[in-house]
DNA sequence: GTGATGATCTTCT
DNA sequence: GAAGATCATCACG
């Protein structure tokens, strides 16, 4: 299958999250594998701000500094940030800010474009009888869905670089334009984190496919 | 539909 | 040794 629309160029990547996270939104993380091409629309994101912003971020990897696992946002932008949490899953964020400056996006949840059927037994659904309105849902909304549905590890995909061509994981851009976004609190924020009512979050309105069960009790803002 | 709970392991202190 | 940017499952209304 021939690769939808264009690389995001670096310089997309080396400004603040918080105004990166919301950008991201509408563009499309592919990601081309053995058993074919899989591809998805981003609907939600969330910022986490370098330890050099002011005020600093105190739920960011970054917060306390560079540390073997999260020295890749301390890098170049455009890179992608793997790690594994709660034991089985992973997340994937996207660094951002020029080099040894750590702010980075967390991909929360993809609409489903392309490779639904290997997305699905990446992700042991049942496929085809099972299928419903929701089967969308299933397979990419929240951040560690979205890893497992893809096949993106930290050690086969944790510093690979999105903007270059010949990366299996790429973010791209097929002109699809969205003017209004929500903005709420992040999500699994800490009550004693200093940050946890920060409106760091970025969903398209009215998206089925983003995460969380509850309404999004956020402000509708225009794209910066 | 909503809220609570357990599974499970990497990373840093 | 403790905490964690989560998910699936179960009980309840």
């Amino acid at each position: 299958m021939k690769v939808p629309g264009k690389l995001l160029p670096h310089s997309f990547y080396e400004i603040r999250p918080e105004l990166v996270a919301p950008r991201l939104l509408g563009k499309l993380l592919v990601h081309r594998t053995r058993e074919g091409l899989m591809a998805g629309r981003i609907v939600e994101a969330e910022a986490y701000l370098g330890p050099h912003s002011e005020p600093p971020d105190p739920a960011a990897h970054s917060h306390r500094g560079p540390t073997p696992r999260n020295l890749v946002l301390f890098g170049l932008p455009g890179h992608a940030y793997v790690y594994s949490i709660y034991g089985k899953y992973f997340c994937l964020n996207i660094s951002c800010e020029k080099e040894g400056h750590a702010g980075c996006v967390l991909l929360r949840a993809l609409e489903p474009l392309a490779g639904l059927e290997q997305m699905a037994a990446n992700r042991g659904l049942a496929d085809g009888a099972t299928r419903n309105n929701g089967f969308a849902k299933q397979l990419t909304s929240g951040p560690s869905r979205l890893c497992q549905a893809l096949g993106v590890l930290r050690t086969s995909h944790n510093g690979l670089d999105v903007t270059r061509a010949n990366s299996p994981l790429q973010v791209r851009e097929d002109g699809f334009v969205i003017e209004e976004v929500i903005a709420t609190a992040r999500i699994g924020i800490n009550e004693t984190n200093a940050a946890v009512d920060w409106p760091l979050r970025f969903a398209v309105p009215g998206n089925a496919c983003v995460s969380g069960r509850k309404n999004l009790k956020g402000r509708r803002v225009p794209v910066p």
